[in-house]
DNA sequence: GATACATAGGTAGCGTGCCTACGCATAGCG
DNA sequence: CGCTATGCGTAGGCACGCTACCTATGTATC
């Protein structure tokens, strides 16, 4: 979902919140303690590029999906979609 | 999913490997070792019950949805529908 | 008779990752 | 002067899926 977002451009960890708040209507308010180390994470895989920058005083850390984190995304996103419809398979209904 | 498997009547841990397996068209093989401490932690829940027998000379452990279980699974259900309804139009295209 | 596979149960330990609970810092408002 | 929003981060606990094992019987194969 982090790669999805960024996928509309660059944005900060704080902004990343925030997006993914409103692209979930509100269902979805992460903690930092559970996004920060995630886009650390997704750094260290290469799939994002983070660089800092000061605006209005405060530091910022934004982060750019790369070349790889498109390919990573678009493979999680059909993932996704294989796994969903596994799931709703077996618990009926869905599909 | 175990829940789902058990709401169409009692099995044991080998069947409901085998239920998973061709209710998710090929696409789940759950090792033992991830189906039998589940099938633990679901009976501790309260949502199955477990009962010894034997088959053809080989000892089965056969279970059983419970009331609770019932329950349990029909919040599972609604949950994942709004979980991947979330993940859906956070990563956009599915919904 | 030996070997392999399907059936049927189990445990131990590793690794991952989410969350809670913190800490630090600045800008703006009442 | 304190509260809130903005913005970054770390530490530790907990849950759990998976790999890798072990045991045992019935049946088919070589």
């Amino acid at each position: 979902m982090l790669l999805a977002v960024l996928e509309q451009g660059p944005l900060h960890g704080y902004g990343i919140i925030e997006a993914l708040h409103q692209r979930s209507g509100g269902a979805l308010d992460l903690p930092t303690g559970t996004v920060y180390p995630a886009l650390r994470r997704l750094e260290r895989a290469g799939w994002i590029d983070g660089v800092w920058s000061v605006v209005g005083g405060r530091k910022r850390r934004t982060y750019t999906l790369s070349r790889a984190g498109r390919r990573e995304l678009a493979a999680r996103r059909s993932e996704w979609i294989r796994f969903s419809g596994v799931v709703g398979s077996v618990l009926g209904g869905t599909t």
